[in-house]
RNA sequence: CGCGGGGUGGAGCAGUCGGUAGCUCGUCGGGCUCAUAACCCGAAGGUCAUAGGUUCAAGUCCUAUCCCCGCAACCA
């Protein structure tokens, strides 16, 4: 029988920087679902990959002095790495800098173009020449003037092509309000439908002022515009140009997963295009929750970013896996903290699953001599778990299919409380003293094997590696990589004389050393630990020689317009003046900032902070919603270390 | 009136079509000893932000108000 296919796309993401957990986090649902539809029986496509081009791309790797391509190759890089360490198996990775993408977005330019939804007009824009940019009107500081550097701007008008967005509104709306499931969540939902009633714009869809990026085919000077060319990438990988077969199976989409900030390109842009090119439209565009740290959106300038490859290191792929979808609701935004990451661990994944494992084991081995013994018979206690275990399997299931993938496993680990629960119940080490038992302890220790095998295959779209852990060290000698759901859809899979392995810790619980936070923490604040990962890291004296640290003296103030929380500082080092922008206005009047004399990170790499550059940074120490700046009598000039 | 999300036991959250308010962690008490100081049982703890309304019945629907957060500034 012919499988039926199942097309799940992420966001490919841009590399102007690392990955960081919340990349991670879109990625990893992904995988799970695809993980699980493989299981289910489903030929699955999984598609993930970067969004390459941009002036953003090319102007960071100006800074960094090296071409676009050799930037981003080097960034991809990492991508393809935190993949392969969250052990995502993704069955593509598209890169829009790729040959075969870059033919497919030119064709699809053409044929829009040829039928006459894409035509040629006039960008008028507010231009900034100094800045080099265009601004739109309410991005206007509040004298009218460039946000950036608040000079004047000029009205002009620049040649660019447009795609007629507005012809397709009509149809885009009516597509959206008969097929409900298409956004999901509907909160999301009813945001789009509020929309497109506002009214579509035509799009502009290709840029001459800067040149990474696709050429339009018959106007090289024109680049296309990069959500034209993004999401054109759902087509390339499935043949769309030169394998008919794969793209009529793969061809619509079955679930686009998108964060909650891209839906509307997704689900509006993205099916005007589509309709322009008379393709199908995806059948599902979810719109996942973003991560907050402990309470605080994540942002580079909190410096609350979380690295996801260092939570790898620490705990494990599969332990961060199960973590975020577990304790994440999709579509809702959730909160990610290392406390409540380590008290999951601990609690779910070493002493109810880790735990059940390695009890198990020890029984086996210690009553039993390390093999099972053929069941008979069944007590009420018996037959309650299996009917548990049959239960589990099928709401496991339902919520699978309907994404509700914390749902789905916390039903996993109720089943794992009741198997906990059943050894309580049968009491094995009591059977064990009673040789006329022996045939109840045979059964219950099968009973508990059998378990073990049904939650194994259960939790593997989660944590693939430990679900295969498992599995070995039950001894099941079928390759798990060819196990399926229907495997476990009837109780009994389990060979009734199974010699099982030797029992091995899962997940070792992490202890944490607790009463002590708040002395530690008075030493020496600010520096690194802001970064928010790795805290406790031990680095070595040249690491920290790496950090140049100056007194530096604060000669002008100023607040930042419309932001709350940032001053530009003009300082003093010594042997040169500096702009930095710092995120300290709650704290301190620009007034009484002048003439001090504060510490600052010399060497750090500069960042546009709210359109202005800032070369470099100046500690504080905060406690709670108190800060200080760390200001200190010595001359400017003055090395800290 | 810019857009959106949220306010549910100490913490973090769930709560579908209105019909006895649930889960995890924590706390307290008990049980068990195969096990990773684990596991099992029980208990305490909630005016479901506030005020009005609809209803036989409201955490859930409607109206108003208060508070928190995000976006608006190419971050998933």
């Amino acid at each position: 029988m012919e499988k039926k296919p199942f097309y799940i796309t992420t966001p490919i993401y841009y590399p102007s920087a690392k990955l960081h957990i919340g990349h991670a986090y879109c990625t990893t649902i992904a995988d799970a679902i695809a993980r699980f539809k493989r299981l289910a029986g489903y030929d699955v496509f999984f598609l993930t990959g970067s969004d390459e081009h941009g002036q953003k791309i090319q102007q960071t790797a100006e800074g960094a002095g090296v071409t676009p391509i050799q930037y981003v190759d080097k960034i991809v890089a990492g991508f393809r790495n935190l993949w392969k360490e969250l052990h995502i198996s993704h069955d593509d990775f598209i890169r829009t800098t790729e040959e075969r993408h870059q033919r497919v977005v030119q064709e699809i330019f053409r044929r829009i173009y040829e039928k006459g939804d894409i035509y040629k007009g006039s960008y008028k824009g507010l231009y900034c020449t100094p800045c080099e940019s265009y601004w739109t009107e309410h991005q206007l500081d509040e004298n009218g003037c460039c946000p950036d550097c608040h000079r004047p701007v000029q009205e002009v008008s620049e040649e660019a092509y447009f795609f007629k967005m507005s012809k397709y509104a009509d149809k885009v709306l009516a597509y959206i309000e008969e097929n409900p499931e298409f956004i999901q969540p509907v909160s999301r939902r009813n945001e789009m439908i509020n929309f497109i009633k506002q009214g579509l714009e035509d799009l502009c869809i290709s840029r001459t002022s800067f040149d990474w990026g696709i050429p339009v085919p018959t106007d090289p000077k024109h680049v296309i515009y990069v959500w034209f060319d993004a999401l054109s990438n759902y087509l390339t990988p499935i043949g769309f140009l030169d394998d008919e077969a794969k793209f009529g199976k793969y061809w619509p989409a079955d679930v686009h997963l998108v964060g909650k900030e891209i839906v509307r390109f997704h689900s509006i842009i993205w099916p005007c295009i589509l309709m322009a090119l008379d393709l199908p439209l995806p059948k599902k565009v979810y719109g996942h929750g973003w991560l907050i740290v402990d309470g605080d959106k994540m942002s580079k300038s909190k410096g609350n970013v979380v690295d996801p490859l260092a939570l790898i290191e620490e705990f494990s792929a599969d332990a961060i896996r199960y973590f975020l979808l577990r304790e994440i609701n999709l579509g809702q935004d959730g909160n990610f903290s290392r406390d409540a990451l380590i008290t999951r661990i601990n609690s779910d994944l070493a002493n109810d699953l880790g735990n059940l494992l390695h009890r198990t084991l020890n029984m086996i081995g210690k009553f039993q001599g390390g093999s099972l013994l053929p069941p008979a018979g069944e007590s009420a206690v018996d037959a309650s778990l299996k009917a548990d275990a049959m239960d589990t399997v099928k709401a496991y299931e339902e919520e699978m299919e309907a994404m509700q993938l914390s749902s789905a496993i916390k039903k996993v680990w109720a089943f794992v409380s009741r198997a906990n629960k059943y050894i309580d119940e049968t009491a094995p080490w009591v059977l064990a003293k009673d040789p006329g038992k022996k045939q109840e302890l045979a059964n219950t220790m099968y009973h508990l094997a059998e378990s073990l095998r049904i939650i194994s295959v259960l939790i593997s779209p989660y944590m693939p590696v430990t679900a295969e852990r498992i599995w070995k060290q039950l001894g099941l000698s079928e390759d798990f990589s060819k196990v399926q759901l229907s495997d476990i859809r009837e109780w009994g899979g389990t060979p009734g004389d199974l010699k099982v392995g030797l029992p091995e810790q899962l997940f070792p619980r992490i202890e944490v050393e607790k009463d002590e936070a708040a002395p530690v923490k008075q030493e020496k604040p600010a520096k690194k630990e802001k970064q928010g990962k790795a805290e406790h890291e031990e680095i070595t004296i040249e690491d920290f020689s790496k950090i140049h640290l100056r007194v530096v003296r604060v000669l002008a103030a100023e607040p930042v317009p419309k932001t709350e929380k940032l001053l530009k500082l003009t300082v003093d080092l010594g042997d040169e003046q500096r702009e930095i922008v710092s995120g300290i206005a709650q704290h301190y009047a620009p007034e009484d900032l002048v003439g001090k004399n504060v510490v600052m990170v010399i060497n750090l790499k500069p960042a546009k902070i709210r359109g202005i550059v800032s070369h470099g940074m100046v500690l504080a120490a905060s406690h709670g919603d108190g800060m200080k700046l760390l200001s200190v009598d010595m001359p400017v000039g003055s090395r800290v270390r």
